[in-house]
DNA sequence: CTGTTAGCGCCTTCAG
DNA sequence: CTGAAGGCGCTAACAG
């Protein structure tokens, strides 16, 4: 009988205890590449389990260098499309026992590079989602630390986008199919890479007489809450709104003009969020959010361990269609 | 020159041989109560700041036994109201130099337990936010470790919660104000003790005869979706449902129903969500979370350090009318 | 006030 | 295949 009791507070020494056999044959017995008798891997196994062992972390983080965390780094929790990207990193990174430090940078640069720097020497790399630092800077502050972009390609670092482009064509063709010919795009914050990209799509995808660009706002509700009357004075009978809570914002604001949506004026989100969350059947551009950040983790993961060179996924986007668009009324 | 250039990476060896010191007169340098002169506690941090040290979270972790960090335990990351919990917590954490690791467990109180025992070693304390899992199992799991409950009493813990019965009460004043007689409650699900705590307040407030019990519903949105006809049927003009976002779903599908919010059902939610996230004007009962989150973290540090009782704090909610609620109309 | 000395729990050579 | 020994970076007695 050992003198530990309270649960999960066993070390290796009582485990080594308990056999009869030394540390460091418990140690490798616990270790996945550990050169061991089945036999002894057996009883070790069946002792860690009765005893409720848990390695320490901190202990094997210090031995190994390895600290078995990944810092993430979002511009704001609160925003639905980022609470999945952490919710799917951590899920991922959890099933690979390792743990995710979640850093909310209140979508301010001077804070992720903060965050960057903070967290650096307690983890093993970063997943950097978002970010609105500029490219020197980011690249500056992450140096000498492995990292994977989230919807943001950054030269030299793995990535894993989604195919803006593909979304913005997607959304422009089924606004013609619906005869829609005057198309708005209120563009987000050119700090934003993802908000550059949606507006360079657009400008390509419509044409100079047809086009009508607003923004670039900045917070995403109140943005469109302020464009919505730019948008009405444009003559513009379709939007392309930068996300849906840009479009939230202009749907708001076009109804308490009275404007129906529908039919005054057919809005597009971007990101797919759920109607759940949206209480909106808004059609939108579907971005993968848990399925981006599980793949980032991997690529994190792969490129800890110098598996292969680093690689970036762009993930397909998908049009769905929903309540918030509808034919052009002549 | 030391031999360490890459940021972040030098060690108190460094800042030791740098000035010709010890290591341990740089340590106690470092640390807060540490017994220095003042004048080489200034070198310490003099060279700390040219060094770029920090200090490995991992080794002191070893050596002390406090991990510096803390386990936040939410049921669903996607529902703005733990989003700004989690925001909450990880901020004020940060300011005291602790780390917040955050645990989603989908809703499932098994899981509750399983990311308790999961982390417990890697943690100092668990902030248990709103959990699932009955009192006797939770504390259960919870044995050994600091903890404070977030929107939960549990016996024994300190606990950060609302005044929920105020608000129910408000609720209640505000709908009878407006002419209201008959007013319906959808109830959240019975695991939850804020929902069985929101039940009881109205069932005090509301006399039999006046009083329409609907639910417990288990998906917020979608519940609230579900329960919109029972409710239509049930002969309330008024509604007080469990939280927001049963507050959306009823909305969305009354709406659907052509019945319009306010003029022909007066819905209150509860929780008081940001109108930007929610994207409708909906009069709620305001319940704190950032608030509640970063006093929660106090709790837990000053149950860490043993300073003074385990108090509990309730915290006061606040009704907050939109436009949502409107005058009955005969 | 400062230096010396032990570890914290684990991993990893190096012998055996 | 297994045991002994050293060290990761830091803190905490204990002397001086």
């Amino acid at each position: 009988m050992t003198s530990r009791t309270k649960a999960g507070r066993s070390t290796i020494h009582d485990i080594a205890a308990d056999l009869g056999v030394s540390v460091s044959t418990v140690s490798r017995a616990l270790t996945p590449g550990g050169t061991v008798s089945p036999e002894t891997r057996r009883r070790v196994e069946e002792a860690a389990g009765r005893l409720d062992y848990r390695a320490n972390r901190a202990a094997r983080s210090l031995s190994t260098g390895r600290m078995h965390s990944i810092g993430l780094i979002v511009p704001d929790l609160r925003d639905p499309f980022f609470a999945e990207v952490a919710k799917g990193a951590q899920m991922r990174a959890r099933s690979v026992d390792h743990t995710v430090y979640i850093a909310d940078t209140d979508r301010s640069a001077e804070l992720e590079f903060e965050a960057i720097d903070m967290m650096r020497r307690d983890v093993d790399g970063f997943l950097v989602c978002a970010p609105l630092g500029d490219d020197e800077a980011l690249r500056e502050h992450l140096r000498g630390t492995a990292a994977v972009m989230i919807h943001r390609e950054l030269a030299g670092l793995p990535s894993v986008t989604s195919d803006l482009a593909s979304g913005i064509a997607q959304a422009v063709q089924h606004l013609r199919a619906l005869g829609h010919h005057r198309i708005a795009h209120v563009a987000g914050p050119d700090s934003s890479w993802g908000a550059r990209r949606r507006r360079a799509a657009f400008e390509r995808e419509v044409a100079d007489g047809d086009r009508v660009l607003l923004g670039p706002i900045a917070d995403p509700f109140e943005g469109g809450v302020a464009t919505a009357d730019a948008l009405l004075a444009s003559g513009a009978t379709a939007v392309i709104a930068y996300n849906d809570l840009v479009a939230l914002g202009l749907v708001t604001r076009l109804r308490a003009r009275g404007v129906s949506v529908p039919d005054g004026m057919s809005v597009v989100g971007f990101d797919g969020l759920d109607v759940a969350t949206l209480a909106t059947s808004l059609t939108s551009v579907a971005v993968p959010r848990q399925v981006a950040a599980r793949s980032a983790v991997d690529l994190l993961l792969r490129a800890l361990d110098e598996v292969g060179e680093p690689a970036s996924v762009v993930l397909p986007t998908q049009l769905i269609v929903r309540d918030s668009t509808a034919p052009l009324r002549r």
